[in-house]
DNA sequence: TTACAGTATGGAATCGATTCCACGAAAGGC
DNA sequence: GCCTTTCGTGGAATCGATTCCATACTGTAA
C-alpha cells in the first residue's frame, strides 16, 4: 500500500506539502496541488485512517448500539442514522446488545477502544459501569428512544404521549368504551410513558376506567399474551384492545383469537403503538401509531454531531402519525 | 485520557513491559503483571485502537456493505454477522448502498481508508472500479448472497436451486398445473438462478410450460405488480403464483386482488421465495421458501476470517427451509 | 534600494501503541 | 564454580499521517 511518503517522492515534494494538499489546506500552490493529486491517483493512494486518527485525535467514526437490529424500528433507525452520518463524513460502527447488559458492556469497551467520536445509544435497562466511565470521560453520547435514569444526555425518541393521544382519539371516534390496554415494562421509559399517558387520558376520551381492563407484559409477544389472558380471566370483554408496542398487540391478538374464536376476534378492534408494515394484512387489520424511526435516527445523528462540535443540542420528541385501518362504521 | 505511558509510570515500569503485560505476552513476571493491571484499572486505561492499528497493520474491524439494512433479510444477516464477528474479537462497520453504485463506491473508499481487515459485500449490479482496486490490493473480501461477474471471491448465499425445488415440490403436492412465475432481474445472480431453476424443474413437477404464465419484475413490489398484470392481460388464469422474492410475491398478490377480486384471490395459492414473518397473517397465507440469513451471515464472517488468516475458504450455499401455510386440501 | 508582509515549502516533532535489540540476572549443565 | 541458556526488562525505532516552526522567495511600499 502506498503511503504519503511514496506520493511525496513521486510528486517531488516533501511530505509536509503533500499532506497539506491532500487535506485541502489553502497553503499550497496550484503547481504542487496538481502534482500531488496526479501522484496520488497514479499510486492509488488512500489515506491511512488510523494514522490520521492518531494524530488528529478524532476518528470520524460514530458508534451505534441498538438492542437488536432485526427489529424493524431499529433497522429503519440504523439506516437513517448511517445515511445521515455518511452525509457528514462519518462512518458508523454497528453493534447489537441483544438486551444483554454484559454484551452491551463489551461493545462499549470496543467502541471506547476504537475511539469513536460519539455514541448513539438505544439503552437496555439501567446504567452500566462502562457507560458511566464513558460519560465521565465526556464522550459525546445521545440516547435513542429510551431514557436511562441518571444519565444526562440528549434524548431523541418518539413522542409517546402524543402517540397515545392519537390512539385515544381514534378509540373515541370508533365509539369504544371497554378498551383493554396491554402495557409494557415500567422499567422501560417507553413502557412507563405510554402507560401513564393512557391512564391520564382515557377518561377524557370516554373510556372505562375499570382497571380490570389493564395489564402489562414485557413488550414481547408471549408476555403480552399472558397479560391479555389475565384480562380475559378477570371476566372483562373489551370491544377494543390497545397494545403498547407491536409485539404486544400481536400477542394479545393471538390470545383473543384462541380464547374467543376467530369470529369474535374479528369483531374486536385492535390498535397498536408501533406500526408494522403487515398490520395491513392481518384480519382484522390493526390500526397503529407509527413511529418515525427515520426522523429519530436522523435527529439523533444531528444532535450528536452538534454535541461533538461543542454545542448543546436539546432532546427532541418526534411526532408520530396514526394509521387508521378500521373498516366501515362500528355497529 | 490515560495512555500507556501513564500506566507505565504509575506501575513504575517501562512502556515496553507495560505493553507486553497488556497484550498478554508471556515474557512478563507475575509481579509486573499485577502492578500493570492494577495501574491500568485505577487509571481507567483503554487501549488506543488507532495507535495499535497503526503499528500492527490491522484494525480488527470488518466492513459490511448491504444494499438496505431495512430489508428483513439483510437485518437478520447483519445481526448474525455482527454477533459472529464480535465473538472473534472484531467490530463491524455498517453501510448501506441503497442500490446506488456511487454510494457504494463512496462507502468502499471509506472502508479502505479505515483499513478494515476484510469486507463482507452484498453487491448491487456490476463490478465497480473501487472494488477492483480493493481486489488488486488483495483486501480479503467475501460476497454475500449475490455473485458479481468477474469477481473471484468466496460466495455465501442461499441455495436458490434447492429452494426452487422445494417450492416446485409443494406446487406439485398441491396439485397445481397453471402456475404463474414472477421472476426478478436477470442481472442479479439471485434472479437468474431462481428463474433458471424454475424453468428447468417445472415440467418434471407437472407444471404447465406455457410461457404466458411467466414474467419478471425488478424484485420490488411495483415492478412485480406490472409483471403480474402482464400475465393476467395475456389471458392466463393461474391457480397458483410463485414470486421470486418477498416483495415480488406481495406485488403480485396486490394485483391479483385488485383485478380478480378478493374472493377469487383467496382461491389462488401463493408461494414466495423469501419468507417474511407476516406471510402467516395474509389471507390467504403465503407459503414460502425461507432463507437462512443467520447462517449466511455467520458463514460469511467465518469464511472472511479464514481468508484473513491466509486460508482459502470455499463458497457455500446455505440450505433453505420450506414453510407450508396452505390450509386443507385443494378442491 | 531597503524593508516588510505574505506565501509556499522542507524538516522535524508528535500522536500512542508494538516490537526488536541489547543487557543484566537467575537458572541449569558439566 | 564456570559457562551457557533462559527470562524479564528498558530503551529506541517504527507505523503513517498532521502540524508547528523556520526559511526562502515573491511582490509591494516607503
Amino acid at each position: 500500500m502506498a503511503t504519503i511518503k511514496d506520493v511525496a517522492a513521486r510528486a517531488g515534494l516533501s511530505v509536509g506539502t503533500t499532506s497539506r494538499v491532500l487535506s485541502g489546506s489553502p497553503q499550497t500552490s496550484p503547481d504542487s496541488r496538481s502534482r500531488v493529486l496526479a501522484a496520488a491517483k497514479e499510486l492509488g493512494y488512500v489515506t491511512h485512517g488510523p494514522a490520521r486518527s492518531l494524530r488528529r485525535a478524532r476518528t470520524d467514526v460514530l458508534g451505534l448500539l441498538v438492542s437488536d437490529i432485526r427489529s424493524p424500528f431499529f433497522s429503519e433507525l440504523a439506516h437513517a442514522a448511517e445515511q445521515e452520518a455518511r452525509a457528514h463524513g462519518y462512518t458508523v460502527l454497528l453493534a447489537n446488545a441483544n438486551e444483554d447488559a454484559a454484551q452491551a458492556d463489551a461493545v462499549l469497551d470496543a467502541f471506547a477502544s476504537q475511539r469513536v467520536d460519539g455514541l448513539l445509544l438505544s439503552p437496555q435497562g439501567p446504567q452500566t459501569p462502562r457507560l458511566e466511565a464513558l460519560l465521565e470521560k465526556r464522550l459525546p453520547i445521545v440516547l435513542l428512544n429510551r431514557a436511562i435514569e441518571g444519565v444526562d444526555a440528549p434524548l431523541y425518541g418518539t413522542d409517546n404521549a402524543g402517540g397515545v393521544a392519537q390512539a385515544l382519539a381514534w378509540l373515541q371516534r370508533r365509539g369504544h368504551r371497554d378498551v383493554a390496554f396491554i402495557g409494557g415494562p415500567e422499567s422501560f421509559s417507553t413502557g412507563a410513558e405510554r402507560h401513564d399517558a393512557y391512564l391520564a387520558g382515557r377518561e377524557a376520551h370516554g373510556i372505562s376506567t375499570d382497571d380490570d381492563l389493564i395489564d402489562a407484559g414485557d413488550f414481547l409477544a408471549d408476555g403480552a399474551a399472558e397479560a391479555m389472558l389475565r384480562v380475559l380471566d378477570r371476566g372483562a370483554r373489551p370491544t377494543a384492545v390497545f397494545g403498547a408496542n407491536g409485539q404486544t398487540t400481536l400477542g394479545a391478538m393471538r390470545v383473543v383469537r384462541e380464547r374467543l374464536g376467530a369470529e369474535a376476534a374479528s369483531g374486536i378492534e385492535f390498535v397498536s403503538f408501533d406500526d408494522i408494515e403487515w398490520f395491513a394484512y392481518t384480519s382484522p387489520p390493526i390500526s397503529a401509531v407509527r413511529n418515525d424511526a427515520t426522523e429519530i435516527g436522523r435527529a439523533g445523528v444531528q444532535g450528536l454531531l452538534e454535541l461533538i462540535d461543542g454545542g448543546t443540542p436539546t432532546s427532541r420528541r418526534v411526532a408520530t402519525s396514526f394509521i387508521d385501518r378500521a373498516k366501515g362504521d362500528r355497529a
